[in-house]
DNA sequence: GGCCTGCAGCTTTTT
DNA sequence: GCTGCAGGCC
């Protein structure tokens, strides 16, 4: 236990020992989130509080998840295997797996990913023939996907309008398809389950006796269903839910995401514990005043204010270049510079608003010879090869799937054309029947072809029936024609390499999720001797508790299956190389680099143009810049440009507002002179340089900030006006003034000879 | 059935 | 300015 607790900070400890109550955890960047979320755990059940299967931990990616996973049994001495840590889809899906039934679904149903949901949508519309250029199928996605975050169906929704009442219809429609199809999408595999748990309440309330601790990662990324899910399965908050967030990380609220449950969760959980993790052991000094400065312009906010041990370090570098071009090659020969100092190229990380910003840096950067890995794109699950492969797993798994049918009916090429399949799309439609189905309808050569592709299908499933994963996906890649292919094709090396993978991956999945080497990949019906632990609720109805081991819910091809849908498998980036980072700041969330470039800060892209029409948009943006500052350890740079490419056009831009929200005397501008001297002898903008403009703003603070004792980014408090932050400093002598962000009660400049201030925290 | 061309769209992303 | 998709043509 000692062993546990030591090296904790005060404010990490409290939180780590809170009593079985709900609480809201503030944690800032970089200040031992995870670590106190694993300790939290771990101290509860070496406690003796709670047995590990009390315990649900949520988290939204998987990658969160599998470090918890990581670092608890690092600390505990046991399985892991069997605790209920995972992300909200991961555990919904192995609820409703376990209580299909109950959830009215088929036992294999599988997990449409965003592609899919699009392509689902289309086949709707054009079945139903409804015009897209009124109703886009990126616009219906939407609709449907905005109401299941919200945890709304089509019957209880109201149309104001013709148009919305064509999308309420529409999601109606989309649901009875995936219904009679056996899909779910991403939010329904929530929405379902949350509405399986409120209509069943012996289910409902064997879960909520049973976790009576639930944790959950980044908090300000619930949406409301998510939120709503929490409640229902604390019940109300009778279980202690242990929420860990940062309201001022929040850069999520397009997909749904919704702040505001933080300060809900206060006032419904009945939080006690609000417990601030300000310690910051990530950055130095003037960057953490750059990103506290930054973000107490933000109003409605919790307030908090990083701090660090760290020293003050250098002070931020900002460089306007004259072009994106421009821009591109300063950030190149800088890093260049840095790499000759023995920087090493992965602790370089450029972050940009958006994507299309990375091709003239990529272009740069190749151009340089230097090796670096871009981070989103298509991930391996993904790629347009390895669904075709995918999709002939679904057939076999679960033969009612239209979308992969259509998919791959006809790829590899095997004359079947649009027409016989016009044909099968009105058989099955007149039978209400999925494609697969109403195969034996057809007649003729139509008949023929389709009847060929089914025995096709029910052929790969007879011969693999007692087969291992990894063995059938092999078969499959082979009886498919896929491998056969793309052996013909010009540029298809690449693509047959990623479907060998799938071999590998299969392995690799198989031994990950403790299914034995040798388990057929098939499983026939659940059998009662099979079903894990039985309980019989007060009207005679058995209910599986989801504690059963994966393979009593799950054959292993199906939990495969899942696993392709909920994650896509990494990206491109090559492992093991040593090269730089580029990645939009979205994607640097959680990340952190020894150095860092911030490129384009210009009006209309960072903050970007769209944003300024959304409410809050500015205020979201200005937190997105604070994620992209607290990603720094020892040096950052912020840069933009005069001029950039934009839509085939040539813009003229102003410097981001940002600049003028950061402190002056954690800045240090390059000017286009300065420059040329780094130029010529190769030195960073590390060596010590002449302040060039800027440098009369930060003069006055300087010396204001020598005469009154007090530094620009500290935190303060004030009797009337409460915690804030110094944001300015200005005077001499006795007659210092301090502009200072109180938050919620404004900006003020108080006279410091006058004002009562307190030191808070350092 | 595959290739070619023309056109729309263009912020961020995980599951 | 580039990409991705849909529809048309050979």
């Amino acid at each position: 236990m000692q062993n546990l607790l030591h090296n904790l900070n005060p404010e990490q400890l409290a939180a780590v020992t809170l009593p079985a109550q709900s609480a809201l955890i503030l944690a800032g960047a970089g200040s031992g989130k995870t670590r106190v979320l694993t300790t939290r755990i771990a101290w509860l059940i070496q406690t003796g509080q709670i047995s590990p299967s009390g315990i649900l931990a949520v988290t939204f990616t998987n990658k969160a998840a599998k470090e918890m996973l990581a670092r608890l049994s690092a600390m505990l001495p046991i399985n892991t295997r069997g605790m209920w840590i995972g992300t909200f889809h991961g555990l919904c899906n192995r609820l409703l797996r376990t209580h299909y039934k109950d959830a009215a679904l088929p036992q294999t149903f599988q997990i449409l990913d965003t592609q899919d949901q699009l392509s689902a949508i289309k086949r709707l519309l054009k079945a139903f023939n409804v015009d897209d250029d009124k109703f886009p199928a990126k616009n219906v996605m939407y609709f449907i996907n905005n109401a299941k975050d919200a945890g709304v169906r089509a019957a209880q929704m109201e149309a104001f309008d013709a148009n919305e009442r064509k999308m309420i219809e529409l999601y109606e429609l989309y649901d009875e398809q995936c219904q009679r199809e056996g899909v779910v999408d991403f939010a329904e595999l929530l929405l379902r389950t949350y509405e399986l748990l409120s209509r069943n309440q012996p289910l409902r309330e064997h879960y909520q006796q049973r976790f009576r601790h639930i944790l959950v990662d980044e908090f300000q990324d619930t949406n409301d269903l998510q939120y709503k899910w929490l409640k229902l399965m604390s019940g109300q908050g009778a279980s202690a839910v242990f929420a860990v967030g940062d309201d001022d990380q929040s850069i999520y609220a397009f997909r749904g995401a919704n702040v505001g449950n933080m300060r809900a969760f206060e006032t419904e959980f009945r939080v006690q514990n609000l417990i601030k993790l300000e310690q910051n052991y990530r950055s130095h000094g003037h960057i953490l005043d750059a990103a506290n400065i930054l973000i107490s312009n933000n109003s409605r906010r919790l307030g908090k204010n990083l701090r660090t041990d760290a020293g003050q370090g250098e002070p931020v570098r900002v460089y306007e270049a004259t072009s994106d071009l421009q821009e591109a090659q300063w950030i190149i020969e800088e890093s260049k510079n840095l790499i000759n100092e023995g920087v090493k190229r992965s602790e370089i990380a450029v972050l940009y608003r958006s994507n299309a910003q990375s091709r003239v840096i990529e272009h740069a950067l190749f151009s340089a010879g230097i090796p670096y890995t871009v981070y989103g794109g298509l991930r391996y699950f993904q790629r347009a090869e390895v669904k075709h492969a995918i999709a002939y797993l679904q057939l076999m798994d679960n033969p009612h799937n239209d979308s992969a049918f259509l998919r791959v009916v006809n790829f590899p090429a095997r004359g079947i054309g649009v027409r016989t399949i016009e044909l099968l799309q009105n058989a099955a439609t007149q039978y209400g029947i999925s494609l697969y189905a109403a195969v034996p309808y057809m007649t003729g050569k139509a008949g023929a072809s389709l009847g060929s592709f089914v025995k096709l299908i029910e052929g790969a499933r007879f011969e693999t029936q007692q087969f291992a994963l990894p063995e059938l996906v092999r078969v499959v890649l082979d009886a498919s024609g896929l491998l056969a292919h793309y052996a013909t094709e010009k540029e298809g090396a690449d693509r047959i390499e990623n479907l060998e993978q799938m071999v590998n991956a299969a392995k690799q999945f198989v031994s990950e999720e403790g299914y034995g080497q040798d388990a057929p990949a098939h499983l026939g019906p659940r059998s009662d001797a099979q079903a894990g632990q039985a309980i019989v609720n007060a009207d005679g109805l058995e209910i599986l508790d989801a504690d059963a081991p994966l393979s009593t819910v799950m054959s292993p091809l199906s939990a495969f299956l899942s696993h392709a849908s909920l994650e896509a498998g990494d990206n491109q980036a090559q492992a093991g190389q040593d090269a730089m980072q580029l990645m939009t700041v979205h994607s640097a969330k959680g990340l952190e680099f020894d150095n860092v470039f911030i490129a384009g800060l210009e009006e209309g892209l960072f903050p970007h143009e769209s944003s300024s029409k959304e409410n809050d948009g500015v205020e979201e943006e200005r937190r997105l810049m604070y994620v992209a500052i607290t990603r720094a350890r020892k040096r950052l740079y912020m840069v933009f440009s005069q001029t950039r490419m934009l839509h085939g056009q040539t813009r003229y831009n102003v410097r981001s507002r940002f600049f003028d929200e950061l402190p002056e005397e954690s800045l240090k501008w390059l000017s286009p002179r300065v420059q040329a001297q780094w130029f010529g002898n190769r030195k960073s903008a590390w060596d010590d340089a002449p302040l060039t403009f800027g440098a009369d703003k930060a003069l006055t603070q300087r010396v204001a900030q020598k005469s009154s004792g007090w530094r620009i980014g500290e935190a303060v408090s004030h009797s009337r006006f409460g915690e804030g932050v110094i944001v300015n400093l200005e005077g001499s002598g006795d007659n210092c003034r301090a502009q200072i962000n109180f938050g919620s009660h404004g900006m003020k400049v108080l006279d410091l000879s006058v004002a009562k201030l307190e030191k808070l925290g350092r």
